[in-house]
DNA sequence: TCCGTTCGATACGTGAATGTATCCGATACG
DNA sequence: CGTATCGGATACATTCACGTATCGAACGGA
């Protein structure tokens, strides 16, 4: 009746790990194609070149799956994030990075869309959202480093507060973009919408726009 | 095999009126709890304390009680918004009127919920996001209207363009603002926040926050 | 009040997706 | 090279949701 449980001597290991990134794989595109709540299990073994044995012996529900697959796309992309703020030495100015951040952030339109489908489950699931709330606060965690860095170059306007507070407006902006591109799906324009209104959260009113370029 | 299709006569219209609304209200309730994704027709059904009988005899599928529910909705609240928009005379400032559609807007969060799930749906469905894309260009046109009768006492930051322009930052910042408070629900802090930004966004940096209040 | 129509309930057949139990081939290790 | 274990395929039973067809009751009009 239990499914016996191997003992985690870690033995074979290696075709399973394969298959399960596979399948993690075929998962992404299917999900992104569909929707995760339009997509069945059989769906993603089809995708992947599995039989369903396959997947009852890695994932124990397709939620279990989703939730691997976002956690391991989002660690991803943090660090991406994370590395791309920190690389520039610590004297850029806050454009710059704006710009660069802009263009590792709004690429993927298929991870737009996962994430959002993860969005709607997270909501309706204290435990994921928890998950969820973790990864953006990192995130957001990275991004006051960056403007509490640049603060001498590029002083903050005064309504935002301090550095953690105009890192929400900034993570708050990336989501307002986010919505309007999943609907228009114009990469380009939401991406120039976007390095406009931090533009215009992060730098001062009085400040042109692109000066210290 | 085809469904008979009655003439449109209109005859009995009134019970029939009837138990379409209670089964779009009955939809709203179970989708805000459950997420479109994982609703049975029979679960709306019985929320609303039909048959699935009276479901096929007022809607074809759950995809089409979910687009009828949201227009329903949608209309009602964009209407509303732009009431509250239009109400204050043609010389009120800026920042009252954030903190009153702040409020219209932030209330509920079981309507939150559906529209994300629309949102979703949406992405993936070309048709659909057209809807909402007229929707959403609805609501800007009346917030760019807001925001171009009060220039004249508080002209908006040069980074952000015209009106139009801000009115897509407004959209943004209240999308943004819509995700953050999906995972944490904590809607004063959400409020709190949107206020915050449309200050920053549409005050000139160097205007104080709050002094026209 | 009576009648024809319409609305919604019930019953039924069907297909799809699920989870489990079992089997065979592949794999790592001695 | 042999073997024990592991991973994935196959087959099966079951549950669930769907859509349709039919029936009875409520309703509106005369």
């Amino acid at each position: 009746m239990v499914v016996r449980q191997p003992e985690p001597t870690g033995r074979v290991t290696r075709r399973r790990a394969r298959t399960r990134a596979n399948l993690l794989d075929a998962a992404f595109a299917v999900f992104a194609a569909k929707g995760f709540g339009r997509v069945s299990i059989e769906e993603v073994c089809d995708a992947a070149g599995y039989s369903r044995g396959a997947f009852y012996s890695n994932f124990a529900s397709l939620d279990e799956l989703f939730f691997a697959l976002y956690q391991e796309r989002a660690d991803l992309i943090a660090q991406q994030v994370a590395d791309a703020l920190a690389a520039d030495g610590p004297d850029l100015a806050v454009p710059a990075s704006v710009d660069r951040v802009t263009e590792v952030l709004l690429l993927d339109l298929d991870w737009l869309l996962v994430k959002t489908d993860f969005l709607v489950h997270a909501a309706r699931d204290a435990t994921v959202a928890q998950t969820l709330l973790e990864h953006r606060t990192r995130l957001r965690g990275a991004i006051a480093d960056r403007l509490a860095r640049a603060r001498g170059h590029t002083p903050l306007p005064a309504v935002l507060g301090d550095a953690e507070s105009a890192a929400h407006a900034v993570v708050a902006a990336y989501d307002g973009v986010t919505t309007q591109l999943l609907l228009d799906k114009d990469v380009d324009r939401a991406r120039g919408w976007l390095k406009q209104l931090l533009t215009a959260l992060l730098t001062d009113g009085s400040t042109p726009p692109g000066c210290s370029e």
